[in-house]
DNA sequence: GGACAATATCTGTTTAAACGACTATCGTGA
DNA sequence: TCACGATAGTCGTTTAAACAGATATTGTCC
């Protein structure tokens, strides 16, 4: 009975992963542009950093190093040059650990707070004339569609 | 009766739009690691080096620059360079027209076309792992949404 | 046919990404 | 307690991304 793909069927379906990833690299790059030229490019913020003052804001604490780098969306090869561009910025703050010395501690300043504050409204507003035509049903389709893409069976 | 929006119904319907964003970069980012490492990297070809003899072989035929800028599924902001690099290890070819003087025209070489050879069958079967799963239906549905995101109203 | 805006590409420069090697510190076990 | 592997960040270097300005060529309108 089932016989699996065989040539014929496996074709097409293929071409249909491919097409499915690159309307997500296209999707992601008009999406991901706009927001930057619309909100972070005015500010100065790559979407990096930017996705490290969230993460800051959001842990509510002071975070090590790494443990922003786990949280990023992106995989980040050298958070020191990232930091260190924020830190001269003044929005984060970073200190050595007392307890264990190997850790760097970041947390997030006051001024790093405004303008995530400032940006707030802008990034909601984009990301509404971006999306809020999808509804809310079409959205949590796709947040669901997403998410089954990343957790695939085995490896 | 529709009052649009309300102050307690936009935020969660809000989170969501941002919940998708990042959705879509997670994941692009999950699977186009997972390409680059396993597929471009072993090839020492970059993404859009790869998107750009995709776009020459798909074309057939000789294409201006320009016109592969416009095809690319990512702006590229130095086109000029990112031809050098592949000219350089004889990937594309490029020539002026004799027509339009200003025009130069790129093709794919053998070289170019025996590279993407080899990497088809890995790039598909890593397509197939890595989104195989969701099978025809939760594909077609996925694309649908994406190209839906992209087409929003009017601006 | 000469000025001029438009087009197509190239070049200079600054900044960040990527990769690897390196330093400092900690925990464990003999 | 001291060797040693593991962990946490940092630094050096190469390469590419990004932006702005420059160059060359074309078509068009007096």
């Amino acid at each position: 009975m089932s016989l699996g793909r065989d040539i014929k069927k496996t074709k097409p379906f293929d071409a249909l992963e491919q097409e499915a990833m690159l309307n997500l690299a296209r999707t992601l790059d008009v999406l991901a542009g706009e927001m930057v030229a619309e909100v972070f490019k005015p500010a100065d913020l790559s979407p990096t950093q930017y996705n490290v003052l969230r993460i800051l804001r959001g842990a509510g604490e002071p975070l090590a190093c790494g443990e922003v780098a786990d949280r990023m969306i992106a995989r980040e090869p050298d958070m020191t040059r990232l930091l260190d561009r924020l830190e001269k910025r003044k929005l984060v703050a970073r200190s050595r650990t007392k307890a264990d010395r190997r850790v760097v501690s970041v947390r997030i300043t006051d001024a790093g707070m405004k303008l995530l504050a400032e940006l707030d409204p802008k990034v909601l507003a984009a990301h509404r004339r971006q999306l809020g035509h999808l509804g809310e049903r079409d959205l949590k389709e796709l947040i669901a569609l997403l998410e089954k893409a990343r957790e695939r069976p085995s490896a």
